[in-house]
DNA sequence: TGACATATCAGACACAATGTCTTACTGTGT
DNA sequence: ACACAGTAAGACATTGTGTCTGATATGTCA
């Protein structure tokens, strides 16, 4: 299947970032919002790493135009969610529960987040039974 | 310009583990641990890696008997924390909520950490009203 | 004391990832 | 056919990572 999916860097979220605000880009568009000397050099830079991504499947390629429109095919809540598991395996063993008790703890909760936080848990054990959900 | 406390690698990481395990340790007892070979070759590579890990303050040395003792001066749960502001630092704006709510949303929640989850809240809120004991 | 085992210390090494840049090629419009 | 804006391929320097080699210090014991 999906091989390792390599951890996607610094230069290349910053792409990711531009994709999920603005939506559909050319390489163009990316280079003026990222780079706006906007060099013949910085458009290849922003081509690789888009074609970076591309290989990562955290972008997708229109090359129906002869202009290539690309778009973001992992959103932010996805990458938190690698990104979390990847903690969790090194971490936790590969349980999520210890990172949710750490925040629980460690984030000084305020009285709305703790009232937020006891909604949701609420509403889980009103869902209980079910183990589908989420995204 | 203070250096960012460079990440801690695998390999580092699983010094960390055994002196997590272990408590204080010479080089000789980690390699025989995570090296059973026990070439010459690998105790320098723990070697070379508790002093990365010390100059990264991961670990501390005591010189003053002739064989050093190496102990980790971090904790799983400090380290947990890094990770996990670094990952809120890239894509929550520095925010550790949206983290939490990730993480009760994304499912994959086991009756038991449901459980264990609303204990944790009930506590909270028992204890919201007097000492805000965090830890 | 000298021999020896075992420490520490300094640094070489290969390999891969990252971010940047250069060059060459392609297709479209006038 | 030309210029132009795009794609494509890959060179490049730098750094991080894990490993290993060699030199040197030190403590123990015959």
């Amino acid at each position: 299947m999906t091989k390792r999916p390599r951890d996607v860097t610094d230069a290349e979220l910053a792409i990711l970032q531009v994709l999920w605000s603005q939506g559909p880009s050319t390489i163009r568009q990316l280079t003026d919002i990222l780079y706006p000397e906007r060099t013949a050099a910085q458009y290849a830079t922003v081509q690789k790493l888009l074609q970076r991504l591309e290989t990562k499947t955290c972008v997708k390629r229109d090359r129906s135009a002869a202009v290539h429109v690309f778009d973001a095919t992992i959103s932010r809540d996805d990458l938190i969610d690698r990104k979390l598991r990847t903690v969790a395996e090194k971490l936790c063993d590969g349980s999520l529960t210890p990172l949710l008790t750490h925040l629980v703890q460690a984030d000084r909760l305020t009285v709305e987040e703790r009232k937020m936080l006891r909604e949701l848990v609420e509403r889980l054990d009103r869902e209980s039974g079910h183990s589908d959900s989420s995204l």
